[in-house]
DNA sequence: AATGATTATAATGGATGCAATATTTTTAGG
DNA sequence: CCTAAAAATATTGCATCCATTATAATCATT
């Protein structure tokens, strides 16, 4: 269970990558290679290697002599960000739906009731963030399209700190637990219009969530 | 015009891709980092971070210890990425079309002219990849989506040896000239529905064209 | 005092060398 | 002759050091 890394960059990119997603490194800070690399006890090439793959997953910004920074989405980014993800997903969901196996659809189910069981406990947006991946890209498994979902996960990991941020801040967790029974029910049905409808509105409400809420944290800042 | 590369890792991102699109660097084929370093004067790190970046855009698979190989597009990965390309693509269109300027109307109709004269031309592929780049970006350009451009542009790297095994092979130039001045006539006229048609059907014909392609290649490398 | 040039400082980019890992070759055993 | 272990080779991963570039501070001039 416990995964050992093989390589130091692969490390650095993964403590980075959650300490941006966590908002422990926030939204727009410069990231020295030289403090990074004292930090995490490595030379600075493992960190700049974990920078420039952090900067394809679109979380970090980086500028050639003058350093790398933590990405910040402006509000019409994170609705762009959000709708990509509503017009793949739809179009995955609807590809797997007709070849999805039986199997799979048990594997979201228990996915599905490890989620709700995670939610009370103590780091749960931190588990969280993990099992909602899994479900998802469960149910996708039927479409054969590895790109498609590759693609997806990687929009998801730029996605996630905002989608934290929905679950900590409002009632994005209960919503989130009734759309995910429905949207399984309509699957094991194979209903594809019914389940793609459920997913398109389940990414875009929680876009518009998202959106009132970032508008918000904004005017507050302005006044301060 | 003439681009100073900053750099030498971009230099070497440059140089690679325009190697592996341009098949001098065959699909499949290991990139041993001190032969590349050596061939291009430059120590391995430089070389490293290229192919980092080369895997961010798939056109390079990088393992841990093992080394990195230019990518391979089965037939199937190829018709998923024209596929993508296709929804993507058509998406930014109708989004650009209500709201693009005249003066973009009048600059694609401008690259348009320069793609078709350079046809006849020596390396015309090799500029006719840059120029179709640019067409379509101009047409996109009403669509105030960077993020979705960004990802279509990445895409349109990976395809790009497809398209220009098309045109080199067979009749993909003069079919791809006539679906061009018409797609830009359907967006003149501000016509959504016709123009998002002539755009999904000219790039899943080429998908077809090209699968057909491969086929017949695999076929005869089979039998020798 | 304000502004532009110059120096100083700090940060990144890159070369070299060594350590860790994978692959190939050799060798021993059956 | 084939298979499995062991040594040798090749390749990647990473740390250190120096070069290059950007930023901050200083200084001269008006």
């Amino acid at each position: 269970m416990t995964i050992v890394y093989k390589t130091r960059t692969q490390l650095v990119v993964e403590t980075l990558r959650e300490k941006i997603l966590s908002g422990e490194i926030k939204a727009g800070q410069p990231l020295r290679q030289a403090a990074l690399a004292d930090e995490l006890n490595v030379s600075r090439i493992p960190v700049r290697e974990a920078l420039l793959q952090l900067e394809a997953e679109g979380l970090v910004s980086f500028e050639p002599h003058k350093g790398a920074t933590a990405t910040e989405l402006s509000v019409d980014q994170v609705g762009e960000l959000f709708e990509l993800r509503a017009m793949l997903e739809t179009d995955l969901l609807a590809a797997s739906i007709p070849y999805i196996t039986d199997a799979k659809l048990d594997e979201a189910t228990d996915i599905l009731n490890k989620l709700n069981k995670a939610l009370g406990k103590e780091n749960a947006v931190n588990t969280w963030s993990e099992l909602n991946s899994s479900y998802h890209n469960c149910l996708y498994s039927g479409a054969t399209r590895p790109q498609t979902q590759d693609l997806v996960n990687t929009l998801n990991k730029n996605a996630d700190r905002y989608i934290r941020m929905h679950l900590l801040w409002a009632g994005g967790i209960s919503k989130a637990e009734s759309e995910h029974n429905d949207l399984l029910d309509k699957c094991k049905a194979r209903d594809v219009a019914g389940a793609t409808a459920v997913l398109n509105q389940h990414i875009l409400s929680s876009r518009d969530e998202i959106r009132d809420f970032l508008r918000e944290r904004e005017a507050a800042n302005a006044e301060s």
